[in-house]
DNA sequence: CAGTGGTCTAGACCACACG
DNA sequence: GTGTGGTCTAGACCACTGC
């Protein structure tokens, strides 16, 4: 072992909680027990109790101890790519309309507005193949230096579109995630004609201060899109 | 501020990358400038500049320094509970069937086992409030400890149901998420006459050496179901 | 009060990258 | 070589907990 010494800490301590002997709920050694068993100054017993920490393995309130955490097991990491999954990857989008309207009370309310301020609306279809796969529709609040020029929106994901007028770090994104029967014009333009269902993702973009910058719908064939997510 | 030193550090890069003072790939000023610039030791700065780094902003090279991370735009963490989401609870669940069977080729290659090892099939409905709301099929390899006692499995999540013979920190897990049209099976169980769309989750189970111990398929009425997701 | 974790210092030696 | 981050020490003082 070339591992450094808070190393073979985390890995001694991850190996008595998956194995039970540490359960839940269990104190964790005191630092200074654990500087006495590995011959270590504190700092770097610390360095390895700030590992576990982070990984959610442990947990520490001042004054008494550290104590094993109950792992979050229904936590999982979604990588969602609006051009890209795990079955099928859009090769062309086309722009069906882009056009600045003043936005519905649903839609105002939505996005923390109100009814008189200019919103940007984009419709496009995403294509696979030459087979039209997912329905998109966006509503930016318009900003300076949001590109309304149509052949910078045309193939741009979300993050895309605001990012001229926004750094991408201050970025705070949501999605919700639904199955639906798609409505006739849906069903037109992506060409279905049999019973099919319809995966639809919904963005909702923020700024740094939470308040929301835009919503997306896209209305991926059931066909054509997984998602995928794992723990850890 | 009564904030640590630390604290104040990663702040003040935050406040830098945040405003693009600092982009992705720019080099973080070197541990000796900002002792010097915050008159702390280098231990100090060393602590703020982990948290960066366990946050994602930054990353550091061993002999050559600390960059800005590139965010990663696509990462969302997804909470996913099988008898809970935003929009529904299920409140009951009824097992309609719980035996022992041989796997097919599909399954035994999914479970990378052999076709001649047996594999608990449990089938559940699961109720809100008195109605269907998804159809539920978990294939488990069979393994000491394991509960075949329908009172335990029929109101179990698929955690639970490996949890005696798992220590829960052990379990890894992976979902996919699909939208499907119900079968004619699926539509007699969820009370479905109209066209309605399914939101299925696909979860598989693996112990810590990556070898998979199960898979859940869990089929969602859509008018029950939404996923929720955010960056951070 | 003694024991705990939280913060911090002022050094040290190492391996690595670059010119 | 110098400069960088990675590891580690042997102390220190503090705030908090529980008895």
């Amino acid at each position: 072992m070339a591992d450094p010494v808070y190393i073979k800490i985390v890995e001694d301590i991850k190996k008595k909680v998956n194995s039970a002997e540490l359960k839940p709920g269990d104190t964790v050694p005191p630092e200074t027990a654990l500087c006495k068993e590995y011959g270590v100054s504190r700092m770097t017993v610390r360095k390895g109790l700030a590992i576990l920490a982070s990984e959610g393995y442990i947990y520490s309130v001042p004054g008494k101890g550290s104590y094993v955490q109950k792992p979050e097991v229904n936590k999982y990491t979604l990588h969602y790519d609006e051009m890209n999954n795990p079955i099928n990857s859009v090769d062309n989008a086309r722009l069906l309309e882009v056009s600045i309207i003043m936005p519905d009370e649903k839609l105002a309310d939505e996005l923390q507005t109100t009814r008189n301020k200019h919103v940007i609306m984009i419709r496009r279809l995403f294509y696979t193949e030459g087979s039209p796969v997912a329905y998109d529709v966006k509503y930016l609040l318009y900003s300076k230096g949001m590109p309304i020029v149509e052949k910078e929106i045309e193939q741009a994901t979300f993050q895309e579109m605001v990012s001229n007028s926004m750094p991408i770090f201050a970025l705070k994104k949501r999605i919700s995630i639904s199955a639906q029967i798609p409505n006739k014009e849906i069903k037109r333009y992506l060409n279905i004609y049999d019973d099919l269902a319809l995966l639809v993702v919904e963005q909702k973009l923020y700024n740094n201060e939470n308040k929301p910058i835009g919503i997306g719908i896209t209305s991926y064939r059931g066909d054509y899109i997984k998602l995928q997510g794992s723990s850890d």
